[in-house]
DNA sequence: AATGATATATACCGACAAGTAGAGTTATTT
DNA sequence: AAATAACTCTACTTGTCGGTATATATCATT
């Protein structure tokens, strides 16, 4: 209680033991990509130790259990990197949140400084019971975006941004399936300019119904 | 050559040594099942003896290794339980194609007698080094599914069906995008009248182009 | 310099993976 | 009935998995 005030010190630099011999924040990022590349199954704790340049037993006392680590490793994946989600999110109109997103998608997705693709489809889409708990975790993941989107929509619609009968629901489902689709095609190689094609191809039939 | 003319025998019902005791497409069966729900490195081989009542070494001798079995698996799939695909690709018009694959997919990805979401998807979209035959064999299926759809939309275009400027390989791409955020939408427990919705929605705003 | 705290390194654990050996079983053939 | 072909069963091998015990190295503190 009142005890630990003393670590409420600025700067605690000065950290009394053996100091770590590698960047934490930069062997998440590592760790990050490897998961991304290869999912949750793909990748072992054996392979993650010979890229990671770090030996097991500190990767296991900085970031627990394997399903902690690909954790943080999602955590920082929404927070750091899929950042063009919630910048389309934020757009003027509905209109500009669809484009934005989409667009966005299509280079995000096969942006070369990365694995393509979405961590969260392809890190665990299916799996042996062993793994469900993190297939499970992936998928609120998912319906998240998706609720993001219904309630922009609905609040686009109170605005009149938005035709007052529009089904935001299947509106939010679909963005978030060609979203998924295009993630699974990005993982298959396709370019970065043929997902901009399907994308213009879906925005041009959608400026039609407003 | 020559003597293998006696295998031509319509019905060799004797079979010299102990009979099966099973069936084999049975288990085939069976074994599509388990690797459509779990994906090809979700699944063991030893869930698999647990699930098909059958022995490992029977398993090995009448399907090869995990791999072969899998293949074949895929070809079962392939041929006869996605057949809503080559039904849509059979119909009369450009726009009777689409709506029917659209529709055909809602139903088939959520159909309840059987895993949802599609195998050439999911069974094996990231893995580790030791998979990648494995996913780079499903890149192809993919691939070729929109090669069919490409194809399609070319002579429908010297039909006039379709608007001459049509981009065909995008109008490919997008479909078989749709289609597979639809699969990940299934398995992440998305139910069919949800999907049907998103299609509708899809098909709307086509209708407008043509 | 000695102590205590923390990190690293090697080597290991039990569980489970894919795949197989070899003995036993059940049929047809002669 | 004897021989042989084909299948089944138990038990095993080898390798890898996630995770850890133990010993050692490196720092701040005293």
């Amino acid at each position: 209680m009142a005890n630990n005030i003393q670590n409420e010190n600025p700067t605690p630099k000065k950290t009394r033991g053996r100091p770590l011999a590698f960047d934490e924040s930069q062997v998440l990022e590592k760790a990050l990509h490897v998961f991304w590349a290869r999912g949750y199954e793909g990748t072992s704790m054996s392979d993650l130790v010979d890229l990671l340049g770090i030996n097991k037993p500190s990767l296991y006392a900085k970031f627990g259990n394997k399903e902690e680590l690909f954790d943080k490793a999602v955590e920082l994946y929404l927070t750091k990197k899929s950042v063009f989600v919630s910048e389309a999110l934020n757009a003027e109109t509905a209109s500009q949140v669809i484009e934005k997103f989409l667009i966005g998608a299509a280079k995000f997705l096969t942006d070369p400084s990365h694995p393509s693709g979405s961590m969260i489809v392809q890190g665990a889409l299916s799996c042996g019971e062993n793994t469900s708990a993190i297939h499970q975790k992936l998928i609120v993941k998912r319906a998240f975006l998706e609720a993001q989107f219904k309630e922009r929509f609905d609040t686009a619609k109170t605005k009149g941004e938005l035709n007052p009968n529009t089904d935001t629901i299947s509106l939010a489902k679909y963005l978030t399936t060609l979203y998924q689709g295009m993630s699974v095609q990005a993982t298959s190689g396709a370019t970065q300019s043929e997902l901009v094609d399907v994308v213009k191809l879906a925005l041009e039939n959608f400026s039609a119904s407003h």
